[in-house]
This record gives structure tokens, C-alpha cells and sequence, in this order.
DNA sequence: TACACGCCATACACAAGTGTACGGCTTAGC
DNA sequence: GCTAAGCCGTACACTTGTGTATGGCGTGTA
């Protein structure tokens, strides 16, 4: 769930500050997993010694602590942003949230893979896995708001909006895999209309009743 | 998409052979991804030390490739089996699928999480995404199949097999983190039912047709 | 029982990674 | 232009990990 600003083009000096090891990080998390975000490796992307991380960070555990709770942040910003976004059209704002969600263009690709690699990660840590229950609780009531204005039956409401997460977080995978078509966006966006959100749709009439 | 017999109950010597190392290396991925299955670890988890583990394979890559090749032939046996177990109620060999795929007891969710290790693996190493887009093509067929029998239309059983399958994954996420709620599963089974099979179901004079 | 082979331990060399202490350059502030 | 703080390089000690060479102990077999 991105769509993140640029932050502001480049600072005049050349000298790194926490931001752009965090940058560096993510970089390497999402080219190659947690595992693969390490001080030396990333001295080297950046071009400096290690010497400049201890600066910035106290430790190598600092950096990924860092790196999720700005990953968190974000969430929660992009999450209120969403839920902000309603029209009279429930159908229009429940694709909306699939387009946020699946953009496969830009920056947004980066997010999905950084966003497995930290599932995978909060699968073994247990901080990591409250935060990441706490972004899918946030996520799963905003669907289930959408999906109540779809269909007025606040049961099928919560189920609707699980299965529309299950599916979103199965896309996840399919589109983050390397080499997967470029149509397969479209073509996930369809099935979850299709199937998910136009069977129940009820009619303006019925909404206002 | 698991459900494989025990292996001999023990050898009668207590020496090791390769598949002692892999099973070690298979529950040290569930545990800790890919990472955590280093030969040093391996070899204080099995009590012997590196001259063991240097015998049976050639180098750690060795091991890991072992590793994910015997999972890929145990997927091929376990679809083959599935695709043979066909009813003349295509809803029930659909749920049968879904439980299969969804069993939460004994070995069965240490199979879901070392799938959700290798899916992090492919979106890294381009050898294991070719095999498991294998995998995923071989269910994706299977799944087709059971659908076209519920609702003898090509294009709506090819598209609900593509959705059947983002839930399932969704599920492998959702039920294989820590805490998940034990009531989870037999929830997500009725989702997938009520939303994604139950709908489509033909009645059986439709189905002589 | 002797012997050969399978399995494992030991020891060494090497690479990669982390953390710390300290010194030097560079920039900003006065 | 001087000074002090911010930022980074260097060097050291330590840990973890891989791979290889070699020797030893066991078990089965002739």
C-alpha cells in the first residue's frame, strides 16, 4: 500500500545521513531479503566504510528496527489516507484500494517485495509479527468499511473484506515473482471484480434503504 | 500441499545419511528461512560436526538444491495423487483440496511455512522461481479441472481456480504466523466455500447436460 | 581375525561480518 | 580564519561460516 512522495531531490552535500542507509537497507531487502541488508555489503553499495553506519546506528539491529518502523509509519499514513478516500461510488472505492495495492509500475513493486520479505521476517520475530498483525488489522477494517458500503450486511462485509485480503496478499506473490507477465496485473484486477466485488453490489435504491 | 507418510521408523545404526541432514536442514528453514540452514547449526542440532555433513554433500549449495528438488518431488507425487481422488461430487473434491492444503495439524503447517520460505527464495534465485512456477502451474491445472466439473463453463473454472489459488496462499500467510488463532483455519475454509465454490455449483440435472 | 570401506573428528586456511577505539578531514558557526 | 562538532577512514579483535586434507574409529565381510 505505497505511493510514497520523493523526498526532497538530494541534500547539497555529499555526505550520507540515516535516511540514506535506511535507503541503502531497503534497497538490499528488497533485491535480496532481510538477509542480505548487511552493514559491510551496504558500505560498499554507498561507497563509504563501515565507519559511517556506526555513526548513524548503534548496531546492525538499530538499522532494521529503523527500517521497519519507517516501513510501519508509512502504513499508517497511507491507511488514513485511504480511508479518507470515499465517494458515493463503494464499487469505485474498493478498486481504488486495488489499484493503490497492485500499481505494478514505479516504486510499488519495491514495496510489495519489501513487504513479503518483512512477513517472512516477522514469521521468526515476534516484534516484527505484532506490527504486521497490527497493519493487517488496520487494512482488514478499512476493506470491511469499503465493503459495508457495498453491501449493507455488515457479516458479509467482514467476510467479503478477508477474502479480498487473502486475495490481495496472494497477488502478492503472484506479482513479485521475476518474469510474471505484465498483464497479470490486469488480469488479477478483473478476477477480484468479477468475483468479489460486483456479485454484491446492491442497487442505489437498496443503499439508501 | 503436503500429506506424506512417515519416513522408516529409525535406522538401527545412529549414523547419519542424507536424508537425516536434509530433514535437519528442512526444520531449520521452517524455523528460520533459508539462512538458518548453515552447516555449522546443522551440525550442533544433529551432535557431529562438519566432517559428517562434507561426507554426504559436496558444499552447503548442494544441500539446499537437495533440499527444494525432493520438496518439488514430493508436490509432483502429492498432485498426482489429488488429481486421481475425483468423486461424482466435484464440491466435495474441491473442500478436499482445500483441506488437504490447509490442515493445520502435525507436519502440515512446517510444510506451509517451508513453502513460504522457498517462495522467498525464488524472488532470488531464478532456478527455484522456474521450478515453483511449475508448481504452480501443476495445481493451478488441477484446481481448473475440479472447477469445470462444478461449473462446466471453461472461462469462469479457469478463473475461479485463479482466484481459489491467491486465497490459498493468502491463507499460507495468514495461518502460518505466530499466534495465529486456532479457529483460523476452519474459518478460512468457509470462505473459500461460501464465496468461491458454493456460488458456482451446478445442480446435477445441469451437470448431465 | 584381519582388512577394507564407510562415516566422522580434527586441524588448518580463508572469507565475510560485527563492533570498538581512535585519528583525521570537512563543514558550519562565531 | 579559528574552532568545535559532525562525519568518515583505519586498524584491531572477535565471531561465524565455508571448504579441504588427513587421520581415526567403527562395522561388515572374507
Amino acid at each position: 500500500m505505497p505511493r510514497t512522495p520523493p523526498p526532497p531531490p538530494t541534500p547539497t552535500t555529499n555526505r550520507l545521513g540515516q535516511g540514506d542507509w535506511l535507503d541503502a537497507a531497503f534497497a538490499a531487502v528488497v533485491e535480496g531479503g532481510f538477509d542480505q541488508a548487511r552493514v559491510l555489503s551496504l558500505s560498499k553499495r554507498l561507497g563509504v566504510t563501515r565507519g559511517s553506519f556506526y555513526w548513524h546506528f548503534a548496531s546492525h539491529a538499530d538499522l532494521i528496527e529503523a527500517l521497519w518502523a519507517r516501513w510501519y509509519a508509512r502504513e499508517l499514513a497511507v491507511a488514513q489516507q485511504l480511508r479518507s478516500h470515499t465517494t458515493d461510488r463503494p464499487k469505485d472505492d474498493l478498486m481504488h484500494l486495488v489499484q493503490v495495492a497492485l500499481a505494478h509500475a514505479g516504486e510499488d513493486l519495491q514495496n510489495m517485495r519489501f513487504e513479503l520479505a518483512l512477513r517472512d521476517l516477522g514469521r521468526h520475530d515476534a516484534k516484527v509479527a505484532q506490527q504486521l498483525a497490527q497493519v493487517d488489522q488496520l487494512r482488514l477494517s478499512l476493506f470491511e468499511e469499503k465493503f459495508l458500503r457495498l453491501t449493507a450486511n455488515p457479516k458479509t462485509a467482514a467476510d467479503l473484506a478477508g477474502l479480498f485480503y487473502l486475495a490481495l496478499v496472494g497477488c502478492y506473490q503472484a506479482l513479485s515473482r521475476p518474469n510474471s507477465p505484465p498483464d497479470s496485473e490486469q488480469h488479477l484486477k478483473r478476477l477480484i471484480s468479477v468475483y468479489l466485488v460486483e456479485p454484491h453490489q446492491v442497487t442505489p435504491n437498496a443503499k439508501l434503504a
